[in-house]
DNA sequence: GTAAGGGCATACCTGAAGGTAAGCTCATGA
DNA sequence: TCATGAGCTTACCTTCAGGTATGCCCTTAC
C-alpha cells in the first residue's frame, strides 16, 4: 500500500493524524466500520461461519456484498478464509487475531447501544 | 421512533437480532459508524469541540456533512450542543454520558488499529 | 434430465451519500 | 463601506455503494 503515507504523517507532526485522508489507518478504520463490515466481525466473533450461515444471519446483505465485504476484511488480515475442495465447495471464514482485537470493541460498542435501548424502556 | 419493532424482535426469538433490518440498535450502530460519525466521536472523546475546530480537525470533511453529522448524532442523544449567543455565535459541541458510552469502545477500535499498523512497521 | 445446493463473479442500473458553491446573519474592525 | 467570521442552510450535481438478475461449476438426489 502507498508507501511514503506514514511519513508524511510524521513529518507533519499533527495531533489528530488519523484524521487526515492519507492515513493508512483511516482506510482501515472505514473498512471496519463499513456499512456490511461491522456485521460480519461480529458475526465471526462468536463462532466461524459458513458463508451461506453469515448471509442468513445478516438480514439485508445481498451475496454479493456479503463476498465483497469479506474479500476486503481478508485482505486487511481481519478475516481467514478456509476452503474445503467439496463439491459444492465449502467455505468457512474466522477472525485472526487481529480481526478478534478488532472486533471486541466493535461487540463492546453494540452491546452497549443495545444495552441503552432497552434501558429507555422501547416497548 | 417506529414502535412495535422491538416487539416483532421479541417475537421471532432469533439468536441475532440485531441483524434484522427491522432493529432499531443497527439504525444506531449506522448512524455511530457512519462515515464521519465517527471521527467526530473520536474528536470529541478528547475535548468538546467547537464547530470550527471539529471541522479542522477532520481533515476532508465538508461543513455540510459536518452539520448533517452533528444533527443526527444530538437526534440520537450522543451529542450536546450549546450556542453561545454571540456575533457571530459560537456552538460547541459535546459527548453526553450516552456518548462517551459509545465512543470508548469507538476510541479503543481505532488504537487498537494504529497500534496493529504502527507494529507493522510501515514507514 | 433436471433441479438444487454452495460460493462466488459479472453486468447493469438506481438511489442516496456526499461534494461544491452560494447565501444568510449581524457586528466588529480596517 | 465593505470584508470578515462562525455556523449553518439550500440548491444542484456527481459519484459510487449497493441492489437485482444471471451465469458457472460440479455433484448428488429425485
Amino acid at each position: 500500500m502507498a508507501e511514503g503515507v506514514q511519513r508524511r504523517r510524521v513529518e507533519t507532526g499533527e495531533r489528530y493524524d488519523v484524521f487526515h485522508t492519507d492515513c493508512l489507518a483511516r482506510d482501515m478504520v472505514d473498512h471496519v466500520t463499513s456499512r456490511w463490515g461491522v456485521w460480519v466481525l461480529i458475526s465471526l466473533q462468536r463462532n466461524d461461519l459458513r458463508f451461506y450461515e453469515l448471509r442468513e444471519s445478516i438480514q439485508g446483505i445481498s451475496e454479493k456484498m456479503l463476498a465483497q465485504t469479506l474479500r476486503v476484511l481478508v485482505e486487511d488480515g481481519l478475516v481467514w478464509r478456509k476452503v474445503e475442495p467439496t463439491t459444492p465447495p465449502q467455505v468457512t471464514y474466522g477472525l485472526t487475531e487481529f480481526g478478534r482485537d478488532v472486533g471486541e470493541p466493535l461487540t463492546e460498542l453494540f452491546d452497549r447501544i443495545t444495552r441503552r435501548l432497552s434501558a429507555l424502556g422501547t416497548a
